[in-house]
This record gives structure tokens, sequence and C-alpha cells, in this order.
DNA sequence: CGGTACACGTGAGAC
DNA sequence: TGTCTCACGTGTACC
């Protein structure tokens, strides 16, 4: 089935009329899956019956027409559990649903109002959507039967074959048939219906709550999703519902040969027996196909998305046939779920760890205790050293630093000028005849500091009132891809004399004077 | 099996003596498991052949009985993958070990020197040792078959059987008797051994390395294990091979019925073949029983014993014959030994988490995310707060450096000389082509710290190798009277052409030359 | 009894 | 080629 949505426009063109009139479907749609970012489908393709010579302004086709249109161009998000993404999200090959079912199945209104009875196909590279006409005038399975003749030679004898029971809501696609030629279905001698999506009529009246948020949804899935239509219980217990139904319709028995004798290796055996036509799963699909040969690559395609289905849940039938319980598949999917939401919580985690990582579960692990160990270290050494810094702040500048003078300067801190001084009074705890002020000098420019520093404390040496510096700090750190330069002074000043801003001026000019 | 450590005291002796005469073993001892915490396999009971009356004194046998005695205080643990324990651990219903092949496997040189050619018995509640001599007059399969003539009788037919072939460095023990009557092994169509435990061989030297510590040993399993014997990686592969010699040999072939129009429910099914004897597994045993019916006892134990091997490795074994491929072996293996690499990783993984977390997978991930990010939020809050902190007490205080890089100059911290450099690298980050390193000057002295500083920078003016200074800081307090003042520089340096040491010698000689 | 959590063996892909 | 990782369905234990 994947191998459509590799052709090309004229063949793809043909084969999608070839399966509308062959289904007798109203429509047909392919979505096309994009991966991981997206995680959603996308329409590939699709054509609509009434209206397949294009005639856009007709009265009575233009309404399904334009529903159609706005349906392809619709963004459909897989993890949301819905249609169209539901078959393709669970593998489901053959999914059938009508109006009811669809009820609680389709993602917004729009495509309420659109849909029908449809048919999904999920294969590897995303969904076949087949609309049907409410009331079928033509019988699948006879259609199916007459495209595939193949498909429905069985071998002679194993005249045990039940009848194929047909299900509740679902409109039965075996009435007229005789059992042993259900579409699509080769039944084993397992008691089976066909192979069509069940969803029992007792669902939940809840199955509205679409728009509930669940907590568990992570963040990755959440970015994924912009229209966001998280998975609630409800959607999940109607998945559940849905899979299990699917699933419990042995539509993918793995063969018809059944000789007891045979040395089959395992329950999930992979060698299929010569006398089918199957092809191995994975099996490369023709790189391209003519158009002539569509009726043969349609069938190709259904053989492989049959043997995709083979591949995809044969564990649930057993070599030797047995039950499969419903409890069995209840637990296979809960099952698949839990791996599910483990994997995702590795991706999260993984995402949380240095990118160098290796990308397997074990290195997942082990990078996350490494790091959260380190962290731990990192933190406890952070704390310690603030400790440090917060009871040396307070024992060494007793009472904090209040800056008494506001600077003097008006000089607005302003990053365009070439040069600002800004002189700060340091409250001295100590005597009070010399004062301590901190002298704030800002270069900005491609010069290098040592220059602007020397000729500052140069400067400072000539200046009688300037007893010590005490301390010089200084720093460089880019602005608008310009280094600024940062010097921070602290001087140890006496006499009344001092004239600040005279200072602070010659301090400018000094600096200015080396910067021009 | 496990019924014989239920026994009271007196049964068991006779169970155990029983057991000795039947096998003509030389010893017999009964290993019972302590689970958990311990997780080793305590002597519950056993019996020295030879000196089963008693008698201390005695010459001849006191060394074997001594030896013996102080065998059973032995506490083994079932992690070391050594005898006993390993037969417990990896569920071995029957492992035959000779001298060579102990060599590998003992738990200390205490029991090489009592070992001579082993039978160990894995089961459920603990492990049943069989100690043989050296050239064994019984025939073990022989005895088995009269003890157990039950086990012996074969449906007829199925005459494609191959004969069981002997194996490498083990005795054989089934050179006498015809293929169809090998001990506890009803083999199938598949070409197999007897049930001993083989060990190739071509095992590596290395095998005496057992005090290596594996680096992959966790904190649960240090704990538990006081005298630990890590598993190396030849451990490992010798393990490997063991368990894999072991399971290929079909000894728990599930049933001799292999009528294959049976219905059996799936590849590992539950329901064994009426016409067989087998107890279903986990069938309680007799809660007690007494002395007189110690055979009819032993050989329900025997049937217990096999039954349960049935339950465990009963996936190897397809109902439809096949064969147990050696690659499929030594996956089965690898793969479970990748299961107990993540199981402990996860285990390392919760001990970092706050103890309060669930203890279930998917809560462990999400609660290491949610401590991750929290972790990292507190690193980076931390860094912000401490970076405020440090630009505030610079600038107010100037705190001194707290030397953090131990000193790469050889110049003890000497208060007495007039002036000291210390060159710290400083870890770079980023690239490593450009180094930082950090040039601390300590001037001690009356003279001014500007004419210092000037001069230094001066110096460094001069130096290509020093693209930029980043920051100065600079600071001077009282030492017994006496100023010092402490610069420190941090440079960005280039080149590889960078002498370190003579680059210090300048700067102090710069600065010497101003003090004087 | 239903639901969850986990270990197991196995097939398939990646390298 | 073998080796490793992963997802799967299943059996089983716990609540």
């Amino acid at each position: 089935m994947d191998t459509v949505f590799l052709l090309g426009e004229g063949d793809r063109a043909a084969f999608l009329r070839q399966m509308m009139h062959s289904f007798g479907s109203v429509y047909v749609c392919l979505w096309s899956y994009l991966p991981h970012p997206s995680n959603c489908l996308l329409a590939l393709d699709g054509i609509c019956g009434e209206l397949a010579d294009e005639r856009p302004s007709s009265s009575a086709g233009s309404l399904a027409r334009r529903l159609f249109d706005v349906y392809r161009e619709s963004v459909n998000y897989v993890d949301c559990g819905r249609v169209p993404g539901l078959a393709f999200k669970s593998n489901i090959p053959y999914m059938e649903l009508n109006l009811h079912d669809l009820q609680r199945l389709v993602s917004n209104q729009v495509q309420l109002q659109f849909y029908q009875t449809v048919l999904f196909m999920g294969c590897a590279t995303g969904e076949i959507e087949l609309g049907m006409s409410n009331d079928p005038h033509v019988d699948l399975q006879m259609q199916m039967k007459n495209l595939f003749p193949a498909d429905f030679s069985r071998p002679a004898g194993d005249p045990n074959q039940p009848p194929s029971s047909s299900s509740s809501s679902l409109r039965s696609l075996s009435v007229e048939s005789p059992p042993e030629y259900s579409p699509l279905v080769l039944s084993h001698n397992i008691p089976s219906t066909t192979s069509s999506f069940l969803l029992e009529p007792s669902n939940q009246a809840a199955a509205a709550t679409i728009t509930i948020t669940s907590p568990h949804h992570d963040h990755h899935r959440q970015i994924r999703n912009i229209v966001n239509f998280p998975r609630t219980e409800t959607e999940d217990a109607a998945m559940t519902k849905a899979i299990l139904a699917v699933l419990s319709s042995p539509s993918t028995t793995s063969s018809t040969n059944n000789n007891n004798n045979s040395q089959q290796t395992s329950h999930n055996s992979t060698n299929y027996p010569s006398t089918t036509a199957f092809t191995r799963y994975r099996t490369p699909p023709p790189p391209v196909a003519t158009s002539s040969s569509s009726r043969n690559m349609f069938k190709r395609s259904v053989l492989f998305f049959r043997n995709l289905n083979i591949r995809r849940s044969h564990e649930l039938l057993q070599v030797q046939g047995n039950r499969p319980n419903t409890t069995q598949l209840h637990h296979m999917i809960s099952e698949r779920r839990r791996r599910e939401k483990l994997n995702e919580s590795f991706l999260v985690l993984r995402s949380l760890l240095p990118p160098g990582t290796k990308r397997d579960k074990a290195s997942v692990l082990s990078g996350t205790t490494e790091l959260l160990s380190s962290l731990k270290s990192q933190v406890e050494e952070l704390r310690q050293r603030n400790q440090m810094l917060e009871s040396k702040i307070s024992s060494s500048t007793l009472s904090d630093q209040v800056v008494v003078g506001n600077s003097s300067s008006s000089s607005a801190v302003d990053h365009q000028t070439r040069v600002s001084v800004e002189i700060t009074q340091v409250q001295s705890p100590s005597t009070s005849d010399a004062r301590l002020l901190d002298l704030r000098v800002r270069v900005r420019g491609e010069r290098s500091m040592l220059d602007s520093v020397i000729r500052i404390m140069e400067f400072l040496k000539q200046q009688r009132n300037v007893i010590t510096v005490l301390s010089i700090e200084s720093n460089t750190r880019m602005f608008e891809s310009v280094p600024v330069h940062g010097i921070v002074l602290r001087l140890k000043i006496e006499g009344d004399e001092f004239d600040e801003s005279a200072f602070q001026e010659a301090v400018r000019r000094v600096v200015d004077d080396l910067a021009d």
C-alpha cells in the first residue's frame, strides 16, 4: 500500500481513480505522514468522485467539493488518537467507521460534517482514506473479490471454517458472500468477524471531553501539536477499544496454510508458507511504477499492506489456533502504551542531557546519573560559596555600602559616549578624615584596557589628594559587538579641598585623551 | 526439589543420606537462599559421606571433614556468578562441574581445595550440591535410571533421536547408555548433549582476575556483597558460556508428548499434557513428609524440580521441535544482561532521587527529569546570585581572592619575601587554543601599589603572547603592620611557545626591581 | 477481578 | 559476520 505514496502524480491519480472505482467510494484521500517534529498527516492527494471533472461552480457538487477541499487542508496529528491518524498510529490496516463511530473519533466539527462511512487503511507511509456513500450500492467484499481473485483462491481442505459474524453497529460486509471468501481476511479456524473496525455501542457519553488537557502530556508533544488534542483518558479508552476491536478480528492471519506438521520456528515466525504470494515485510517497494501497471501495482500494494499487517500483529494469532482473549488484547494494548510512555520519558530525559550523549537507553541513564550528581555537587559548591560570600559581604563591609553621594556626575549612563566617569562615595566605617570613594570609568572602544588603566594610574600618582589606590578592578565585556572596559578603582582621599567634579573631569579627559 | 528445604531435621538427614547413596556422592550440601538484603546462600544442612559417623579426630577423614565444615560456614552471594549460587541464580537445574571448570567458578581458594567433581541443582529455595569422587565408581545415569524408572519410560515412536554427544572437558555421562535413556534429559529431536554443565576448554587465561573491581557494579550490589567478587568481563563471558551450555542441553523439554494436533495455547504454554505425571508449576509442596516416604518424596521432588525447569526455561523449546540455536541462546543471555544493566542503572538513578519517589520506572524517569531541570535552574540561579555577590564584593570591599588553583610556582607562600608571583591556569570552557591564566602578584612593602600595577601592565603590553588583560583586581591589606598589595590579573594567552615559568620570573623581576 | 508493573525471550535493524 | 539495541507480546506478581 505504501507504494502509492511513491507514485508520480499521474500514476497516483490513476491509482486513486482505480481505487475509488473498485470500492465504489465517494472520495479517496491520501494522507502522508510527516515525521517527527511535525508528527502529523497531510493530504498528499485526493479525489472527490462526484466532481472528478472539475466544475467548481456547480450547485450540487460544490458543497461536497468545498468540504473536501477544506478537509484536505486539515492537519491531523497522529498523537490525537483521532481520524485520520488513528489507523496510521495504531497500525490498523483496515478500519471501517460509520457515522456513529466517527462522532467520537473526528478531530474537529468540520470533519463531522464531512464524514460519512469511511474506511481508513493505515500503512507505513501514511493512511489511505476511502469515503463511502452512506448506503453503499456496491458490496465491498465482492468488489475486492473481483479485484483480487488471487487473494481469494484458497487451497482446498480445512472445511471447519466458521462463518464470519457480523458485528454490532457496523455495516456487515459478509452478509452475501460465503464465509470462506471474506475480503482481506483469510480466516483460520478462529471464529472471526470481518476485518472491520468495531466500536461497541456501549461507549461512554464522556467521549466528548476532548478539550481536557491531560497533565501527562509532556513538553515534547505539546510543542508538536499546534492544535492540541491531548489524549484524554476517555480517548485512551476509546482507542483501546478500537484497537482491541480491530485486532480481535483476525484480519491478518498469516496464511492459509496451516499444515500442522510444518516446522515453524516460533509463534511469531517469519517464514511464510511458499504457497502464498506474500512478500516479506520490509520488501522494498518498486522504485517507480508505470501507470499502465497501476492495477497490478494496486494488487501488490494490497499484498504489501496485508503483509505489513501480518508482521505488525502476527503475535496475536498463534500458529496453533487459539482464542485471542479480550483480556489478552487489553493487556497487549496497555503494555504498548506503557512502553510508549517510558520511551517518551526517555526522550525527555535525553533532551536534558548534553547534546553529545549517546542515544541508547543505557547511556541516557548513566549520563543522567552523572549529570545529576554533577549538578548536585555544583549546587552544593555554589551554595557554600554563596554563603561564604554573603558572610564576607556582611562582615567586611559592615552594614552595606551606603552610597552616600548619588553619582555626582549627571551623566546618564550613556553607552554611546566614549568615556564615562563616575565617582561614588563609600561610607567608610573608620575614621572620617580620610574618605573612600570609588572611581568608575567606562571606556568604550577597541583600545586595550591596559592603556586606559595605566593612564588613569599615572594620573592618580600625580594627585596629592589621593593617598592610595586600595583596589583596582577591571573587566571587559562586549556591548553591541564593541568592547566596553570597565574600571573601578577605590581610592583613599584625604584633605577637604578635594574637588570631586574637577577630579572627575580630569580623569575623563585623561582617558578620553587617550582614546582619541 | 524444594521440598527438601521444608523438611524437619530428621527427614532432611534421611533425604540427604538417600540422595548421597543414590548418587554415590562424597558429600551432599543443602544451600538455602536468604533473600533480598542478604542475597546469599547459606548451608542449611550437609553431610560428608566418609565421616557420617562423627569421628572428628580420625586421621584420614578429618581433613575432608574439616574442609567440609569450613565450607559449610561460607557465605555465597548469588550475584557473584560463582558456585555455589550460580545454579540458583541462573535457574540451572542440573549443573555438573569437574575440577577444571570449577577453577573458574569457585568463590575462594578454600573452595578450590575442597571441590572435586560437583553437581549443583538449582531450585527455587536454594541449591543442592552433590560432591562426587573424582573417579566415580557409579554411573550417575544408571543410578538415576534405577531411582526413577518412571522418568525413563518414554513412549514408543519418534525414532529420529540423535545420539547424545558427549562434550569436551566433561565426563561423559552417556557413554554406556543408549541415547534414549539420558537422565533428566528427555531429548527431543534436537542434537543434544547431556544435561551437564559445559565449559569449553578454550577459556581465557585471564579468568583469574577476580579481584578487579568492575566500575559497573552499583552501590546496591556493593552493599549486598560483603565479600565482593565483581563480575569481570571474563567472568561474564564464562557465565555466558556456562549458561549457554546448560541451556543448550534441553534438559527441560516439556513433555514426551509432541502430538502436533494438540491445541496448545502458545509457545510457552502452561498446560502440560495429561499423559505425563508432571505436576503444575507452583503446585504447593506437601507441607510435611514422613521419613518413611523419603524415597517417594525424592521422586516427587525430582518431578517438581524438573517441572520447575520446564517452567523456567520453557521458552527455549518451542512446542514444535526446532533447533535452539547457539546464537539464539547467546542472544538470550546477552539480552538478559542488557536488561540487568538497565535495571542497575535504574536503581542507581533511583538512589539519587528524593527518597519519597515512587519505585516504578516511569516515576523514576519523570522524577529524574523534574529533579534535573530543577537542579539546572538552581545552578543557574545560584550562579547569577554568585556573580552578583562577587561584583558587589569586589566593587565595595575588594575581598581577597581565595587561591583556588594550586600555585604552579614552587614558591611557598612566604610572607617575608618582597614579591611573589603565581600563575594559575584557569579552566577555559571554550576553545583551547587561547588559554586563560591568572597572574597573582603579591608585593610586600610600603610602596604604593600603583607603581607595581603600572610596571606590570607596562610589561604586559610588551608581551606579544598576552592578547588581552581581561580583568585586574588588586587590594591592599595589612600583614604584621606592613601593607601587602595583592594584584590579580586575568590574562588571555595565545601561542604554544608561551613559557610560563619564564614569564613568571620576568614579572617577578619587574616588580621586584621596582621594589628595590 | 481489572489494572499496573515488570522480566522474559524473540525478531529485526544498525553497525 | 557477530554484536548490540530496541520493540513486541506474553506470563506473572501485586494491589
